[in-house]
DNA sequence: CCCCAATATGTGACCGGTCACATTTTTATC
DNA sequence: GATAAAAATGTGACCGGTCACATATTGGGG
């Protein structure tokens, strides 16, 4: 290392070279109204031949605003946060803003999100399920009052900006679907019951069962994880027993899957013997066999919108009532795995 | 937004409190040696009352440190990336660093990554397939000398720390299995070949091949991306010819799953007609029918080790000589996707 | 041609820390 | 008890920008 540290070219080397104030460079820089083309000429050669870059240290220091999203996880796994960051990616680098991962759950202490927000001054966060609902994370993030946007969440938090789909009305359509095919005796297996999607699926599900005069037993309700592994066990848990259900509806794709697995294995055909539904349209749903009718969820839009949102609520601040919650609505997707019940 | 505008709690405010100077409290939260036990319990009390969190910026903007790393992706998807990122979180969190994670790819200018790195001033890299191996990258990395560790890159780049597999004899081994397992008629589906990992494999195979006395049909190895939709395409390429192979081996989990499925629709039995095995042992291998025969790869470690290497070579300057590369040991996985040949 | 508003640009304080260096206190040695 | 080395602490410059405010230009309208 005995290269010299070479110094860094600051803004002022770029005024100097331009022969400007660094202010003007700065005006320029962010693009500010108030400067000449001429100087503007001048001061983007300098930026270019001294290979000038602002810091964002200096500039998030100095100035009000940051240029970090904060995109808070419980548990970085699985397609759906795969995509909500993949939408964010794409949408923050495009507005220069880069993305930090955090993980926090419900183990989390006010103090350590707390110390994370103030120590980093996001320019705002996103917040995926369960951490929507958490309380403690919502709160401090009130508190510093942190433009935030939540993704599925449960219930209205103060003022914060939501984007969800309306999970209730899509569960309540499938299991219509599977009602009106024929199907009587149908299971389901629930999400991660932290969730509020999850919870919104099933209540989706009991509703349309019962207002076609349909009941729902006890043991073809089962719990999941959303993880294929948890659908595996609700999957076997349903099919063990002596009288099965003629479809079952898993709370998302890859517990569909799962259950498509285990009817195999204990040599069910699906659809023939048995209907198998998923939700949230992810790729995985059409390279199953048989391909997965299910629900399309809007995910990677969703996470596109929240970040556009942020940046919004972030140029303009008294809009703090504004409150541009958005529903986006969500698909019908028959492909294959429902059928008429067996006879 | 009436809230005013809470000035925030300085280290002076600290310093005050302590009645100490701001260099000493400085000291103490970056715990140094060289303070007295009664000036830190005292410092400790008032940060406490206080509240008082460091700003990342002006950290960063003072200090030679940073509290950034970043992780640089080409396509953010997939189980492969997920546990790399899950890795990093993990020990980046308790290491308190914080991960930004960046898109980047074979379009990327060095403009780009120059002014990337420049305005974040990152504590290190973690590059991941292809990116490992993109010469305008490494070459903006090196320039900068920003501590970078790669993920299964191809060849040596000046003295960047690499962590990886020996993929080569991880494939032969597979190989060789099936080989001894009496097939000789072998199908290979390729990884994205933009990852030295997947040529690598292919490598493997091809010599355990050669060296067994077995010829390759070309028109059993086929071009794959890693992911699901080009196993099935892969899988029908070789499946859909007049001659099929008794085998095939798919360069990772999501190819060899897809695998099984076009065999499935093709109504090929597995592994009664034909034997089926991976790589990476994702979760996802144990959970498809019948549980794939694989290599386990240990990603989140290997993700890990990243993390500690860049932290460790950040903390010990004159270091760039002793390049801790790793080649971490794989694991032949035995499930149920392979078996005898068919006679 | 003068005056005032709109447009341009510059000045210097400040953001919240760290660091090199100076200074003071403690501890150990003789 | 004197004295030097080690330990502890303070001082002020500086990191690289932004911002509020002051100042200078410009451009109509009367």
């Amino acid at each position: 290392m005995t290269s010299r540290p070479k110094k860094n070219v600051t803004i002022s080397d770029v005024a100097r070279m331009a022969g400007v104030s660094v202010t003007t460079v700065s005006r320029i820089l962010n693009g500010e109204k108030y400067v000449r083309e001429g100087k503007k000429k001048a001061v983007d050669a300098a930026v270019e031949k001294l290979g000038y870059r602002p810091s964002l240290y200096a500039r998030s220091l100095a100035g009000k605003r940051s240029y970090l999203i904060a995109l808070m996880l419980d548990d970085p796994q699985g397609d759906y946060l795969s995509s909500i960051q993949r939408g964010l990616l794409r949408k923050c680098k495009q507005a220069g803003q880069h993305v930090v991962v955090e993980v926090f759950d419900h183990t989390t202490t006010f103090e350590q999100i707390e110390s994370f927000l103030s120590s980093l001054g996001l320019s705002g966060v996103i917040l995926t399920p369960p951490l929507c609902d958490n309380e403690v994370i919502l709160t401090a993030l009130n508190r510093r009052n942190t433009p935030t946007v939540r993704i599925a969440p449960s219930k209205p938090f103060g003022g914060m900006i939501d984007i969800t789909i309306d999970n209730y009305s899509a569960a309540y359509h499938m299991t219509k679907y599977l009602i009106e095919l024929g199907h009587t005796d149908i299971g389901f297996i629930c999400g991660d019951s932290a969730h509020a999607d999850a919870r919104e699926r099933q209540r989706g599900f009991q509703a349309a069962m019962s207002d076609h005069g349909l009941l729902v037993r006890r043991d073809w309700v089962v719990d999941g994880t959303y993880v294929f592994a948890s659908g595996i066990r609700a999957a076997r848990q349903i099919l063990d027993a002596e009288k099965v259900p003629t479809a079952i509806f898993a709370s998302n794709d890859e517990m569909a899957a799962a259950t498509i697995t285990v009817a195999r294995d204990l040599g069910m055909q699906v659809p023939e013997y048995l209907s198998v539904v998923g939700f949230d349209d992810m790729p995985l749903a059409s390279f199953v066999t048989p391909p997965l009718t299910t629900i399309r969820q809007p995910i990677e839009d969703m996470a596109v919108m929240a970040a556009s949102l942020l940046l919004a609520a972030n140029s303009k601040p008294g809009s703090q009532d504004e409150e541009p919650s958005t529903c986006l609505s969500f698909a019908f997707v028959e492909r294959k795995s429902a059928t008429k019940p067996r006879s």
